[in-house]
DNA sequence: GGCTCCATGTAAGTTGTTACATGATTCA
DNA sequence: TGAATCATGTAACAACTTACATGGAGCC
């Protein structure tokens, strides 16, 4: 199951609550795993009865209380386990590309539209991620053994991008040509 | 849902059985939409009684009975009103990126070993793509309407390889330079 | 005699989505 | 005064995975 190791991930950085972790969903680690704040608390369960976290209940004066969950030691020899494991590339799942194989039979102008508007998605994506990059990996040279591996996952999330919009981009003068 | 609109855009092209759709969904349509044939049945199943597809029946000797499906025209309409649909870009979820974000915590050796098949894997598919590209693709301008979304569907299977291959490439290199 | 292809299914379990719910605090 | 943030959950459903099942045909 991913999400356990998602999360036994973010948890090995720092500790966090469930809702702290549902906001790293939606943003840096969100990049590349998604889950919302249901999965997330059902999962914080799952792995706190399983031994891999433990959660300190904090109450909060002015707030709800809240719990603050850690890594337990057989939660950090389960991520180096799985670590070793073998992982297939991810299957892709595009609805665009459904919509292209059936060319003939589709509404044209809408296919345009819909690739313009994803056009400028990966390019603000695109500028999202340069600015990160900017802020964060500034200096490459110094960066510790983790940062190097957030530096990959933000390349390749850059690459991702740019060689999206550049199809998109492409592609619409394919159609735009091909009319 | 998605499957269901696979099928019927599958359908769309020609009649087929499951049997057939399940082929399809490994090779072709599989590098951007992946499907088992127990989902595949169960939803040739649903889709027939919604009345968006049709199934012939058809007796063969020495070989089990086949249902050939066809689209209905409500199936086309459904088509083409979903066609309209805004599809959000996918999801990526990549078991791979979730180590590297962990770096420091993890074995170092297996996950170079990992990159490395994942290399060679990005390179096999890219082949198998440019292979299919100048069988099938050769004349790109001659093709028809539903031949420009084909081709551009497996232009972009061949962005995205490349594109993961170089990755995989320049995260050896940076890997080894950062021992 | 075992392997792959044809052709279709059931069943159980896991994961993910969507809708709904609560209730205080802080900021404009 | 209303929206956003903090903080956590239940419930129903949809989608996907994995294991198991059947049985003949043709090939090496």
């Amino acid at each position: 199951m991913g999400l356990s190791h998602a999360i036994l991930v973010c948890l090995s950085e720092e500790p966090l609550t469930g809702y702290d972790l549902a906001k790293k969903f939606e943003s840096s680690v969100g990049f590349f795993w998604h889950a919302t704040h249901q999965q997330i608390y059902l999962e914080l369960r799952r792995l706190s009865t399983a031994g891999a976290i433990a959660g300190r209940a904090q109450p909060q004066s002015r707030r709800p209380a809240k719990t603050i969950y850690e890594l337990t030691d057989t939660g950090r020899a389960q991520i180096r386990a799985w670590s070793r494991n073998w992982a297939d590339p991810p299957a892709i799942k595009d609805d665009i590309l459904l919509r292209l194989y059936d060319l003939a039979d589709i509404d044209r102008s809408k296919l345009v539209e819909h690739l313009t508007r994803r056009r400028e998605m990966h390019a603000e994506r695109l500028a999202l991620y340069e600015k990160i990059l900017s802020r964060k990996f500034a200096d490459p040279e110094r960066l510790g053994a983790s940062g190097i591996g957030r530096y990959l996952a933000l390349d390749i999330g850059m690459r991702s991008e740019r060689m999206r919009l550049e199809w998109c981009a492409d592609a619409l003068k394919l159609l735009d040509i091909a009319e």
